[in-house]
DNA sequence: CGCTGCTTTGAAGCCCTTCAAACCAGGTGG
DNA sequence: CCACCTGGTTTGAAGGGCTTCAAAGCAGCG
C-alpha cells in the first residue's frame, strides 16, 4: 500500500526499518473515490491528512467567474495533503481528476512521529518544502513561459515525477486528463492548449491521444520546455 | 531583533518563553546587504537559514532569454529560506530588493529545535507551508487574474503581510520597489504595469508613487481584485 | 443509434507585448 | 547653480499570443 510512497521517499532520503514501520503504522482507513470528486473543499476543518495509492488528484482554486485554477497535480505514492497536518483547513481544495484509492493518515499519528521521529520529521517536512519547489516552477512558467513551453513543461514534469513511482519509462506515461483540465494547469483555454499540443505533436516532440503521453523526442521537448529538473531533488541527501 | 519575527509566528500560535529562547539562541551572524544583490544563488549548497529584519527580499528563477520571474516576496520578521534547512540547496536564488538587515540561523541549531521542541517544529513547518499557500495564490493570479487583478491582488496581500509587523496601516504602506520588479512579480511588462497602475489610479483605488502604495478605496480594491486573506492564515490557531 | 463529453478547427477580437521615444527626478560634476 | 547623466516612469502605435465564439468531428456508451 505504501510502496510506492516510500519509493519516493528513499529516492531523496534514508528510511530506517524503524521509520518504515512508524509510517505503515500511521495508516488509517483506506477509502476509494469517483473521478471528478472534491475530496476536501477549501477551509473545511481536516483532521487527517491523505496518502495517494492510486489515481490522480488536483488541488484547485475557483474564482467568483467560474475560472479554475489547478495548482498542482499528485500522483500515487503523494502525500497530497500532508500540508493539512500544520495548516488544520486548506486553502484549497482537492479534486480526484481519476477514480483514486487513498489512505487516511490521522494528525494525531503525524503529532506522533513529530515527537518522537524528528529524522522522519524532517524528511516530511522536506516533501512539503519539495510541493512549494514544485509551485515556484509553476509560477514561472505561468508567468514567463509561453504556451508552448509550458504545456512542454507539464508534460517533462510529470515524465519525472510518474518515473520516480515506476509509472512512467522513456516512451511515455498514461496521463487520464482531459485537454481542459491541463488548460487548468496551465492557465490556457482548452482551444489554445488543443493547438499546443498539435505544435508539439507536429513538431515531432510529445504525441497526447486517448490518455497517453508518447515521446517522439523527449531531448528536443526538454529544450523547448526550458526543464531543468533541478527543483525537483532527485539526489539522495545524506542523513 | 527577532521582535517581527515573534509577531508573525503569535499571530497564528502560541509561543512559550521557553520556545522564544530557544529561537534566540539560534541566531548567529548579522549581516548588511545593498539593494539589488543576489544574497543565495540557485544551486548553492546553504548552511544556514536567513531571518530577514529589515528590508524586503525576493526569490526568483531567470530563463533562458533572461526573463526573471519572482516567485515570492519577502518582508521584515520573514524567515526568507527556511525552507532550505530541508532542501539544503535552493532551486531559487535570493535577491535584495533593497538595502537589508538579516540574521543567519545556522541549521545546526535547526536540527536542535526538531529535536527538542516538537511544537516550535511544526510552527516553523506550519511557516514554510504558508510560504507555499502565497505561491498557490501567485499561481492563480498568474494562471488566471487579468493584469488589473493581478496588480490589485498583489498590493492588498502586501498590506496585510506588512500590517502583521506594523509596516502597513490602513493608509497605506511604503513599497520600495520598481514597477520593472512589480512586472517580474507579476508576470507582466514593466510597460503593462505602468498601465494597470494608472488604471487603479483613475479608477480611485489605489496610488502607488515614490515608493509608496496609498490606498484611496481599499474595499473596492479587495473587490477587483478578489482578494480574500484566508490564504494568509491570519487566525490564531489552538495549541 | 443517438446521446454526451471531448477534441479539433476556423475566424474575429482583445489583452498584453514590443518597440520607440519623451518625460521626469535625483545625483554628480564642472 | 545649472548642465548633464542615469534610472525609472509614462505614453503612443503596431503586432502577436491567446481568448472567445461557434460549429463540426469523433469516440464511447446506454
Amino acid at each position: 500500500m505504501i510502496d510506492k510512497h516510500l519509493l519516493k521517499l528513499r529516492a531523496r532520503d534514508e528510511i530506517s526499518a524503524d521509520e518504515e514501520a512508524a509510517i505503515a503504522g500511521a495508516m488509517g482507513v483506506v477509502r476509494n473515490f469517483p473521478a471528478d470528486k472534491v475530496v476536501i473543499a477549501a477551509g473545511e476543518e481536516v483532521r487527517a491528512s491523505t496518502l495517494l495509492i492510486e489515481g490522480m488528484m488536483s488541488r484547485f482554486k475557483d474564482l467568483r467567474g467560474g475560472e479554475r485554477q489547478i495548482s498542482g497535480l499528485h500522483v500515487a505514492g503523494d502525500f497530497l495533503d500532508l500540508h493539512s497536518f500544520t495548516l488544520k483547513h486548506l486553502d484549497h481544495g482537492i479534486l480526484t481528476l481519476t477514480p483514486c484509492r487513498a489512505v487516511q493518515v490521522p494528525h494525531e499519528k503525524l503529532t506522533e512521529i513529530t515527537e518522537r521521529f524528528p529524522h522522519l520529521t524532517r524528511v516530511y517536512w522536506f516533501s512539503t518544502n519539495l510541493d512549494a519547489c514544485i509551485h515556484r516552477e509553476w509560477e514561472v512558467s505561468l508567468g514567463r513561459r509561453t504556451g508552448l513551453a509550458r504545456t512542454a513543461h507539464l508534460l517533462c514534469e510529470l515524465k519525472v515525477r510518474l518515473g520516480l513511482v515506476g509509472l512512467a519509462d522513456e516512451r511515455g506515461y498514461a496521463l487520464p486528463l482531459t485537454q481542459a483540465e491541463l488548460g487548468e494547469c496551465l492557465g490556457l483555454t482548452p482551444v489554445h492548449v488543443n493547438r499546443m499540443l498539435r505544435e508539439l505533436r507536429e513538431a515531432g516532440l510529445v504525441e497526447f491521444r486517448s490518455g497517453r503521453v508518447t515521446f517522439l523526442d523527449y531531448r528536443r521537448l526538454q529544450d523547448v520546455a526550458e526543464f531543468d529538473p533541478a527543483y525537483l531533488y532527485l539526489e539522495r541527501r545524506p542523513r
